[in-house]
DNA sequence: GATAATGTCGATAATGTTTATCGTGATTAT
DNA sequence: ATAATCACGATAAACATTATCGACATTATC
C-alpha cells in the first residue's frame, strides 16, 4: 500500500501537469484540492514536500499558487514515492538511498531473505523508475512495456 | 517495506523448510527463534498465523513443535506476505483478495492513479507469486527469470 | 495420575506512523 | 493598507507495529 498522502500527491501532480499542458496559470491550493480531491489543509503540507523536492514551484501572495516546474516525463513514480513515503525497499538493508543494516541480522551476506528480495527489488525499481508523471496524464497504456514479464507467470 | 514480522515469518519458514529437507523433527519455538533470530514470544504469534494459514502444522505437549506441511515450491512469497502483512495492493481499490473502494475516490474508473498503478501491480503480483519458499532455501538465482524486464529501463 | 514440556491465545503496552486540523506569520498584488 | 495567498510549526486522534506476559490446554513420560 502506498499511503493516502502519496496518492494525494500523485493526484495533485497530475492536476498540475494537466494545467501545465494547457498553458494554464499557477493553481491555488484550494483549486488543487478541489480537482484532486485531497483535503486542503493536508494538501498544503504535501505541496510543500513536493516543492522541497524540486518538482513544483510556488508564488506567494495575491495571484499566488503552485505550478509544475519539471517535464512530466522526467518525474518518475519512484521519485514521488520516495519523496512522500520514504524509502521503497522491502528491507532497509536493501535501500539504495537510505541504506541501513537491519537490526535483527547478524550477517547480511548470509541473509536469504535479503538475497531473494534483493533480486525482486531490482526488478521493482526498474518499473517504478520507468513510470512517469506523463503516464498518469493522457490515455496511455503505460504498463504494456512490462508485458514481457507475463511468461514468467507460467511456471 | 515489508514488516519485521513478515521478515521473521520468512526466516522461520526457511528454517522449517531446511529442517524438512533434512528429514528433521518438528522444531520447538525456542529452536526456531534461535535459528531465525526472531524474539521467541513474538514468534509464537507469527507461527500461529502461519499455522492458521495452513502452511505449517504443530504438535503440542512434550516433544511438540512445528513443521512445514507444504512443499516449499508451492508456498509463494505472495501467500506469506498476504498472510502476515495483509493486502499487498498499492491501493485498496486494486486488491484482488480484499477489494474495497477508496474513500477519497468518487469515480474509480476515472482515477488515473488507479489505472497506472493497476498495470504496475499486475506485474508486481506476477513476481511475488512466482517466488517461492524454495527460492529462499538453496543457492538459487531466483530473479534471473525477471531479467527480461531489464530492457524496459532503457527508455 | 502427577509432572514437565510445549503449543495456544487473549491482554497489555510502548513506540511510531498516518491523517489530518489550526493558528500565525510571511509575502505579494492591488 | 488591505486582501489574498503560501509557509510552517504545534497539536492530536486513530491506527499499526513490535513486542511481553500470564494463564490455559495438551501431550509424553515416569
Amino acid at each position: 500500500m502506498i499511503t493516502l498522502k502519496a496518492k494525494y500527491a500523485l493526484k495533485a501532480l497530475t492536476t498540475l501537469a494537466d494545467e501545465r499542458a494547457a498553458d494554464g496559470e499557477a493553481l491555488r491550493i484550494e483549486t488543487i484540492a478541489q480537482r484532486s480531491g485531497a483535503p486542503k489543509r493536508f494538501l498544503e503540507h504535501i505541496l510543500l514536500d513536493l516543492k522541497r523536492g524540486g518538482l513544483i514551484g510556488s508564488r506567494r501572495g495575491r495571484n499566488g499558487g503552485y505550478e509544475l516546474i519539471k517535464e512530466p516525463r522526467t518525474v518518475s513514480l519512484a521519485q514521488v514515492l520516495r519523496l512522500i513515503d520514504g524509502p521503497m525497499a522491502p528491507l532497509q538493508c536493501l535501500s539504495r538511498k537510505a541504506y541501513q543494516p537491519c537490526d535483527d541480522c547478524p550477517d547480511e551476506a548470509a541473509c536469504r531473505v535479503r538475497a531473494v528480495l534483493g533480486g525482486f527489488y531490482d526488478a521493482y525499481v526498474l518499473m517504478v523508475e520507468s513510470l512517469t508523471l506523463a503516464d498518469f496524464m493522457a490515455d496511455s497504456r503505460p504498463l504494456e512495456r512490462f508485458a514481457s514479464l507475463a511468461p514468467a507467470a507460467g511456471e
